[in-house]
RNA sequence: ACCCAGAUGGUGAAAUGGUAGACACAAGGGACUUAAAAUCCCUCGAUAUUAAAAAAUCAUGCGGGUUCGAAUCCCGCUCUGGGUACCA
């Protein structure tokens, strides 16, 4: 043994793992089970600094958990369909499968090259029919539970992208993925019934005590529930009524008018349909920001002073959001208030059943008529939800295709026995012919006996394939069922899953929502997912650009030099670069970090300890290198011990028990423990770690009793191997002189009877709260005995002592005022 | 606007009512070396005092409060980040 390379023991240890089946999934019905899952990745490229962490994350603690002796199962998989591989074939002349097959085989490189813990035969993709097979096959069975609807709706449409996004993917009015502005259309589309499991999906985030509260707040808001009246309203001259909900009833005091969408059936149904539609259009040309409102000459009526209420158009309500129609009053929203100003629009006339009243009484009687008409049960309280049903169809090639079919016009689920309806693959797709699916007649058009038979061309929203996949990996390549219902039911829930907290609203509502309805179907037992969530922060980094052909044109800051305040770019200093913040680690801004540089020139094992040590895991992390280094001495100076150590003649040892050192080891194991259960304070557990190394290094110089120190060194390297693990493993082989160390590789046990050797202890002694000395005494001294003894101190000098303090074997407090 | 989280050295950060700055990075000084790298040792929040050591005072965004004792709890403010944005 001599200088310590990475390269040459990462590969070594990685081909003794694969070959010997260390990760394979096995289960012992006599051990407990761990599922530990990472969101899987979409194949974008090559990893970046943000997969890196979320991976290494639940390397660590899927390792840890072995360690404790538990079943592990630590899948990987590939969320495979989605819009980039589409652009991306566009732009190389590709087809999205080739594209996307290839970046698979470079991330899964780089993920074996970390030495994450993946049994690998069980691989998901999502782009495989034998697992999208299961999706169509879900797909039906929820349209026959009627949980699937197709409906003309008002849609968030991205024109960038050339497609429909659910309301959970527009961020600021803009598209999650691409940044364009929305656009409102009106479309046909297939939506699934999330509304009907929202009160469900609220009300159990309370047994999720162990997801970030953050994330519950987050899809508590999103989900968001309140509880009003729907009343109905009669409309003057008109036979229609109008249905209006509200949280806040007593608005009737002082509503103004009352707005509703320009889709509303009242305009869309109207005589003078064509007029008003005109004048809307006028109005939407003139400032598209602005608030605007159009009055439609029809009134309703006031359910209590039946006076008139004007019916507006306005572009504040809109059928996308909650409700069509609203009642509008300056009372509650600074945005109404503008629009009352703006269109001068009459307070309510104080009269009620043609009676005059004065403004407070007029209130009052009012609002007593309202009591009376809920105590009636005329008007009854109802639940209402800010949660939208989920549009699950999108407008594009690469994804599931919806198994549907029209037979004679006639919408009907294929029959489950054609599943999968497979996605037909292009050599090459179109900039102008986005859907080929719907060109592709040999694909779409079926011909049985005289029937014409059509298909939906349209495919999944991605975010289906995500919100099952986890159920699918305890049981990967079973083709009886969507998955084996008792091996799922054995694994499930997840006990630790890891991932992005910008999911919160996405990913992580869509997952809990079909687990529920998996429950319903008897899929699955548990009533949530995940038990566990960590959010693990985003990792940003320096971002540039350039301008081609009046374009914007993102480059790597690893190609960037940094001259005197100003940036260049490293092979044509000519380019004028523009630096553009610090932003999100993206293929799109093409800012990716790659791991392979650092894992080249340091080693997996120094970067996998930089990532968890740099900061807590919740926190953003801005990525920079300069520490990486301290990282890599660390792991030289562990080499060095061990060699060192083992270089030396045993007898030259002096037998001498160390008790304090023995305290010391055992509260640095308590503490990491303590914080590897509940899978906080990663970094400062790697500190103790090198606290407890820097310690061994120090016994070790002084030449102190051979075999406690290499009892310490094998602790050593068992705390370390989750995080470390092909230098912890390879060092672990030389001390035990043995390749395959399985039996030993077990999480030292906490011994807490070593803490009561400890004779003595140092107090704080403090002056009204503030340390003046420290004083080393016997452990549980008596408090009288304490203060005798400190009273000789010099420091107690002069003072005039009113109280004392005494926190047991930590701190004594002297008061003088 | 509303809701949530946060603000600690030159930097990343420790400390969840009890010794503020653990562990690292960067920087400076020294040893080894022809030199560099690597390694090892020392200094490293600020202030003034001292030959030196020790000790002292001030420091956790700002202003108050509770407490023997506050980075941590409470009230008010400033700034930063995140969520929501019409249904009030």
């Amino acid at each position: 043994m001599s200088k310590y390379n990475p390269k040459k023991i990462e590969k070594k240890i990685q081909k003794f793992w694969l070959k010997n089946n260390f990760f394979k999934t096995k289960v012992n019905t006599k051990k407990k089970k761990y599922f530990c899952l990472s969101m899987i990745p979409y194949p974008s490229g090559n990893l970046h600094m943000g997969h890196v962490r979320n991976y290494i994350l639940g390397d660590i603690i899927a390792r840890y958990q072995k360690l404790k002796d538990k079943n592990i199962l630590h899948p990987i998989g590939w969320d495979a369909f989605g819009l980039p591989a589409e652009n991306a074939a566009i732009e190389n002349n590709l087809n999205p499968y080739t594209w996307t097959v290839k970046n698979i085989k470079i991330m899964k490189k780089q993920l074996k090259k970390l030495g994450i813990s993946y049994d690998w035969d069980r691989e998901i993709k999502t782009c495989d029919p034998k697992y999208y097979k299961w999706e169509q096959w879900l797909f039906i069975k929820l349209y026959k539970k009627k949980l699937i609807y197709k409906k003309r709706k008002i849609v968030n449409w991205c024109n960038k992208d050339k497609t429909v996004l659910a309301n959970e993917q527009v961020i600021n009015n803009k598209c999650w993925r691409c940044n364009a502005l929305i656009k409102k259309k009106k479309l046909s589309q297939w939506f699934i019934k999330i509304t009907k499991y929202a009160d469900k999906l609220l009300e159990d985030l309370k047994y999720l005590k162990k997801w970030p509260p953050k994330v519950k707040k987050i899809q508590k808001n999103w989900i968001g529930k309140t509880k009003g009246f729907k009343i109905k309203l009669n409309i003057e001259n008109i036979k229609k009524k109008l249905y209006i909900y509200t949280s806040k009833i007593n608005i009737l005091t002082s509503v103004r008018c009352i707005s509703i969408s320009k889709y509303h059936k009242l305009i869309r149904k109207n005589k003078n349909k064509k007029k008003i539609y005109k004048k809307i259009n006028l109005l939407e040309k003139k400032k598209i920001n602005n608030i605007w409102g159009l009055y439609s000459k029809i009134n309703a009526i006031h359910p209590i002073t039946k006076t008139l209420i004007p019916i507006w158009i306005t572009n504040f309500t809109e059928e996308l959001y909650n409700n069509d129609v609203i009642l509008i009053s300056s009372k509650y929203n600074e945005k109404h208030k503008i629009f009352i100003k703006k269109y001068n629009i009459n307070k309510i006339k104080l009269i009620i059943k043609n009676k005059l009243y004065k403004k407070r009484k007029f209130i009052k009687k009012i609002k007593k008529e309202i009591k009376k008409k809920i105590i009636l049960n005329i008007w009854k309280k109802k639940k209402n939800f800010k949660l939208k049903d989920w549009s699950i169809s999108r407008q594009r090639y690469w994804g599931v295709p919806i198994p549907i079919v029209k037979i004679n016009k006639k919408i009907q689920t294929v029959k489950i026995k054609e599943l999968p309806i497979k996605l037909p693959l292009y050599k090459k797709i179109n900039k102008k012919n986005l859907n080929p699916l719907k060109k592709d007649k040999f694909w779409s058009i079926i011909k049985k006996k005289n029937k014409k038979i059509t298909r939906e061309t349209d495919t999944f929203d991605t975010f289906m394939e995500s919100s099952w996949y986890y159920a699918r990996c305890t049981s990967p390549k079973y083709n009886k069922k969507i998955f084996n219902i008792k091996k799922a039911n054995y694994w499930l829930p997840i006990n630790l899953y890891i991932g992005g907290i910008e999911h919160a609203t996405m990913h992580l509502i869509y997952f809990r929502f079909i687990h529920k309805i998996m429950k319903d179907l008897k899929l699955v037992i548990c009533n949530e997912p995940a038990t566990k969530i960590i959010c693990q922060g985003i990792v940003l980094t320096k971002t540039f650009f350039y301008i081609k052909n009046n374009k914007k044109i993102w480059i790597n800051p690893d190609k960037i030099k940094k001259i005197k305040n100003k940036f260049y770019c490293k092979k044509n200093k000519k380019i004028r670069i523009y630096y553009a913040g610090i932003n999100k680690m993206s293929k799109s801004k093409n800012n990716g970090i790659n791991p392979n540089k650092i894992i080249n020139k340091y080693g997996a094992d120094t970067l996998r300890i930089f990532i968890i040590f740099s900061a807590p895991i919740e926190q953003n992390l801005i990525w920079k290198e300069k520490g990486i280094k301290g990282c890599f001495r660390f792991l030289n100076k562990l080499w060095n011990l061990v060699v060192n150590f083992k270089n030396k003649n045993k007898n030259k040892y002096i037998f001498k028990k160390k008790t304090k050192t023995l305290i010391l080891v055992e509260k640095k194991i308590i503490y990491i423990t303590k914080n590897m259960n509940l899978s906080t304070n990663l970094n400062s557990i790697i500190a103790k770690i090198m606290e407890f190394t820097n310690l061994l290094i120090k016994l070790n110089n002084k030449k102190i009793n051979f075999s406690f120190i290499k009892e310490n060194i094998k602790k050593l390297l068992i705390l370390l191997y989750p995080f470390a693990p092909h230098i912890s493993y390879y060092l672990l082989t030389k001390i035990y002189h043995n390749k395959n160390i399985n039996n030993d590789l077990k999480w030292p046990k906490i011994n807490k009877d070593i803490l009561n050797k400890e004779k003595y202890i140092n107090i704080v002694v403090q002056i009204n709260g503030k340390k003046k000395t420290i004083i080393k005494i016997k452990k549980n001294i008596n408090k009288k005995i304490l203060v005798k003894k400190i009273k000789k101190l010099t420091i107690l000098n002069k003072l005039k002592i009113k109280k004392n303090i005494y926190i047991k074997n930590k701190i004594i407090n002297f008061v003088t005022h």
